[in-house]
DNA sequence: CGATACCAAGCAAGCGCTTGGTTTGTAAAC
DNA sequence: GTTTACAAACCAAGCGCTTGCTTGGTATCG
């Protein structure tokens, strides 16, 4: 399954919105601006303005501002976890998997949806807490994959460390690439921070 | 040099405030609730009521509101600058001065100056650009320190990856342990961190 | 007496959101 | 194939409130 396949199997089954549709659109820019200004930065009036129409329309799809950034972290993670999911069924190897999630991972981060999960990392206090509670529950799925792989690595004995560190520590350090990663100004590849990120556990390339 | 001595010092060169000071005080409460609120929804009437004045009185000592955030961000970076090069400096071997810098700056972050460390991660944005470009110039000397004793490791062969890509990757990982590692809730104590993540670099401990 | 620290009051601007009414898309009724 | 009905999508205007910051005056203290 690819990605685009995967896109689509959500938007048919309401789980995403498609981003051509209206609703898509403004969370898309939406995610756009959260990113770029912060969620209490960024106005009623800029959103409106990012998709073309009034403030006061907004509040017909959305009904409050609240609702929209909640919106933009749950699609997200749905698609995520799809995507992981099907990065992980794909290889074979608990290294592999390993390698594919993080591959997976600075993807998401860096690539198509880097706006959205740029917000979901740091405008989480932004999100009431009751919604933090739904998103969490999302948030679970998505990390088992991760703590399942790293768990079989430990016992392959590939690895020293408690998978649950390791995984916090891979959360933040991917995440981070987000502030410095510049893939378009050459120099490191997708490919190529991979591979680093493998040696840095102690994984050479390739085995 | 022990840390209080070392903020001692910098307190008598005036490159940082007081703690028991009015300035060095609401810098203080500032810092925690910019990381609870964020710098946004913390308004100078929350400032102001954390050290029991008027919201008008803070412009007496501040200018603007941005120049407590930057302040805030400003003398944490020089007072752990000065730890970390004390850190450093007590380390015989390049790996025993890695491990020194691990453990410091998880000590930056969970410790006593962890709000503010939270705040100069998660609030940079919120810094006005002009501001951005003096605090990077003081963090630049903060990251030589990191990046001198990874060149060393990989020098030695220790170390696979690219030394500035695993200081990114590690100022991510570390920064992010503010949001789970909860040392009071029992389980891991800073010290099992440190060996955590040294030991996920392929570092056993006490070699 | 002068500087420092503060208070009481409030201004102008910007905020999220509401309201009442108009346009647009769609599909059945004639 | 035009008309009618109706909901969804949107606009124009603005309300009520909060925001960062200002102002003019008053304590406090060396």
């Amino acid at each position: 399954m690819n990605p685009s396949k995967i896109l689509n199997a959500l938007i048919s089954e309401n789980l995403v919105s498609d981003p051509n549709g209206a609703r898509g659109r403004l969370l898309k820019e939406a995610a756009r601006l959260f990113r770029d200004k912060g969620y209490e930065r960024t106005t009623v009036r800029d959103l409106a303005a990012a998709v073309g129409i009034q403030s006061g329309s907004l509040f017909h799809h959305f009904r409050t501002k609240e609702e929209i950034l909640k919106a933009v972290m749950v699609e997200t993670i749905r698609l995520n976890t799809a995507l992981m999911q099907a990065a992980v069924d794909a290889a074979p190897t608990s290294q592999e998997k390993l390698r594919a999630l993080v591959r997976a991972e600075l993807e998401s981060v860096n690539g198509q949806t880097g706006e959205a999960m740029a917000v979901l990392v740091f405008e989480w206090r932004s999100l009431a807490e009751e919604s933090q509670a739904d998103v969490l529950e999302l948030r679970d799925i998505y990390e088992k994959l991760w703590l399942d792989t790293l768990e079989a690595l430990r016992q392959e004995g590939r690895l020293l460390a408690e998978p649950f560190v390791v995984r916090r520590m891979l959360t933040g350090a991917l995440s981070w690439t987000v502030t410095w990663y510049r893939p378009e100004r050459g120099g490191l590849t997708l490919d190529g921070l991979t591979d680093q990120i493998m040696a840095m556990m102690g994984f050479a390339p390739g085995i």
